[in-house]
Formats: structure tokens, C-alpha cells, sequence
DNA sequence: CCGGGACTGGTACATTTGTACCAGTCGATC
DNA sequence: GATCGACTGGTACAAATGTACCAGTCCCGG
């Protein structure tokens, strides 16, 4: 194990997020890491390798963000669970939005290449489960539905987010948003 | 305005859909539409222009979709509101989905490339306002911040069908989804 | 010390790409 | 019927790309 695989990895996913998965070519990805081009054709057999290698660490690092969020305790009431998913959802955020919009970019391949839709059902799987955690005991009527319809606000006003910007979204409508679907979840 | 420009057009949404956006080349797109690759080069500047182009036709018939089930009257309880919005869903997702993928495409960009930003915010302001619409009158609490709910939970749901596709997903799962949500914003 | 595998850095090459160019055709207008 | 513009179909070419190849270097086990 090089670390300037590791380094290969982390530009490739700086380039997927700023240009997209297929601007992620062997130069790009080379010139970014600011290796020589031969680095990414050995430890990597070939492209798409490279971009699939770089998404599987996107998708490790924002479980590993979920678990953390979703560690028990679980939240006992709804207040204490809004704080939880505004701060998960700030933190999958952060991070100059590198990894998120590798992240919809799997989402989007992922309904196109078979050999990403395992990765994609990892994540949702991670997803779907740490909310379902953090529903748990928060005294909501249908808890699983709950995390269902939760992520999904979540992951659509992220990608909005993505899209068009706004300054202090997370903590300002998105908050709302789930505070207003939590009202009718919460029993 | 010749009918072989929106052949080619049409051709361009079909590459966009299968393999997305960086795949619609000159002649990916020429010999999916069964025309001499000039006529790519001919009729749209750039390939950039090209896709951009396709974009605003996709965008241009989903607001058109969304038009026609925002359309007034608008629902007056939640029970109508939720089949509305179940059948704009189902509406939307369907076409081979081609039109929904290229739209999520569309998203992604826009938040790398600020030319296609106001395209993206057209949509969002189409798509917003018809939720807007159909929540006006639906006896809930505040219904554009239900409306904004209700668009994430629809905008996610749709994304994750895309990447892992599940039968029956719009007429089951979704519309449980939007009546947990609804429940909770009604009065 | 030294042999060999892991790795680096450089280069080569066939293929694909965007785009320009050109010689023709067709249909309407004078 | 000549003319002109819109359009077609074909080809050309420089640039970028994926990938293979090769000669070196480093380091660890013997």
C-alpha cells in the first residue's frame, strides 16, 4: 500500500467533483495529484477502476459521517433529533462539497453501470439504516417511514443546494423543512 | 428551423440519458440520430451548445408537465393533493426516464458550470411554484414551506429510483412517503 | 551485500475527439 | 429559368485520450 495511491485517489476525487467522472482522465487526475501519468495506469488497471476505487472511498468516508451522527444515543425527542440531522446533513455538506457531488454522481452512473449499483445500494443501505437509528427513539408514529421520508428531504435539498446555493441553507430551510415534516411524523 | 435539428436534438436527450452528458459527443450523438456527423456541427455551434440545448428541451417539457397537473383547480384536501402529486411523480419518471436523468445531469452541472445555472433556476422556480400551487389550497399549515418539503421528498425519492430502481416504487413507497409528510403539514 | 519485487518516471501509439472545410442539392424568390 | 441561401454529406486534421512499454530506483529479506 503507496501513499501515492492514496494521493492518486484524493485528486481523483478533487477533479470528479470540480469536472465531473469523465473528466477525471489519467492526465487530469495525474496533473492534479501532481504525479507523472504512469502512476495512475499502475496502481490503478483502468479508468474506470480509477473512478470506481475513488467513489467506494467517497461513499466509506460519508458512512463513516453517517455512523458517527447516528452513534447511540439515539435522540429521545424531536428537537433533539433535528439538531442530530441538521448536523449530519451540514457535516455530509462540508468539506467544499467535493465529496457530495461525487456522491450524486454515483447515484447517477450507478442507474446506468451495473458494477455501481452494489456501491449505491452500500450507501443507501448505511443512509436508510443510520436514520432509522436516529428515528428510533424519538417518538415518532412510524420510524422506518420516517427515515425514508427524512433522507429524502435531505438528500434532495442537498442536491439543490448543490445546484444553486444559498447561503446558510442547512441551518436555515433545511432545518425548517424538517422541522415541519417531523411535526406531522412525531406523533 | 429544419426538422433535422430536433431530430438531432432528440438523438442528443437519448445519449445524455444512456451515458450521460460527457458521452453526447458529435458523433455518438450523429449516429443515434442516423444523420452525417456535419449536421451536429452545423446546426448547434459547440457540443457544449448542443448540450445545452438538449437540457432546455428536457427542461422545457417537465415544466410543461408540471404545468398541466398544477393546473387550477388546485386539490382542497390532502387526499386529492396526494394523489396529484403521485400522479406528477409517476408523470415525471416516466418516458424511460430519459428526461429525469438528464435533468439530475442538468443539476449536477449547473453547479460546476455557471452558464447553466440559470436554466437550473428556472426549473427549480417552475417546479417550486406549481407545488406552491397545488399546496395553496389544500388546507395546510404553510404551504410553501410544504411545498418545499414535499419537492425534496419527491426530487430524492426520484433520484434514489433512478440509481436502484424498485417496481411499483411511485404508487407505493412515494405516495406512503408524501401522506406521512402531508399528515404532518395538515391542519 | 545482493537479488528481486514494488514502484517510479518517461515515452510511444493507436483511437477518439471537436471542429473546420468543401463541394454538392434543394426550394423558394425574382 | 437563374440565383441565393439554407442545408446536406463527406472528409481532414490537430489535440486529447487510454493504455502499453521500458529503463531505472528503492527497499527489504536472505
Amino acid at each position: 500500500m503507496s501513499d501515492r495511491r492514496d494521493v492518486v485517489l484524493e485528486a481523483t476525487l478533487r477533479v470528479v467533483a470540480r469536472s465531473g467522472v469523465d473528466a477525471a482522465t489519467h492526465r487530469a487526475v495525474a496533473a492534479e495529484a501532481g504525479v507523472p501519468l504512469a502512476s495512475t495506469t499502475y496502481h490503478f488497471t483502468s479508468k474506470s477502476d480509477l473512478v470506481r476505487q475513488a467513489l467506494e472511498l467517497v461513499i466509506e468516508r460519508s458512512t463513516a459521517i453517517v455512523a458517527s451522527h447516528a452513534a447511540p444515543p439515539g435522540p429521545e425527542d424531536a428537537d433533539e433529533l433535528i439538531e442530530r440531522l441538521v448536523a449530519l446533513a451540514a457535516a455530509l455538506a462540508s468539506d467544499e462539497r467535493a465529496p457530495l457531488t461525487a456522491q450524486y454522481e454515483l447515484l447517477l452512473e450507478a442507474g446506468r453501470r451495473a458494477e455501481l449499483r452494489p456501491l449505491a445500494e452500500r450507501w443507501n443501505e448505511a443512509y436508510l439504516g443510520g436514520l432509522a437509528a436516529m428515528t428510533a427513539r424519538a417518538q415518532l408514529r412510524r420510524p422506518e417511514l420516517a427515515a425514508e421520508v427524512l433522507s429524502n428531504v435531505i438528500e434532495g435539498g442537498l442536491l439543490n443546494q448543490l445546484a444553486l446555493p444559498q447561503a446558510g441553507f442547512v441551518e436555515g430551510s433545511l432545518r425548517e423543512q424538517l422541522q415541519a415534516a417531523v411535526e406531522g411524523l412525531g406523533g
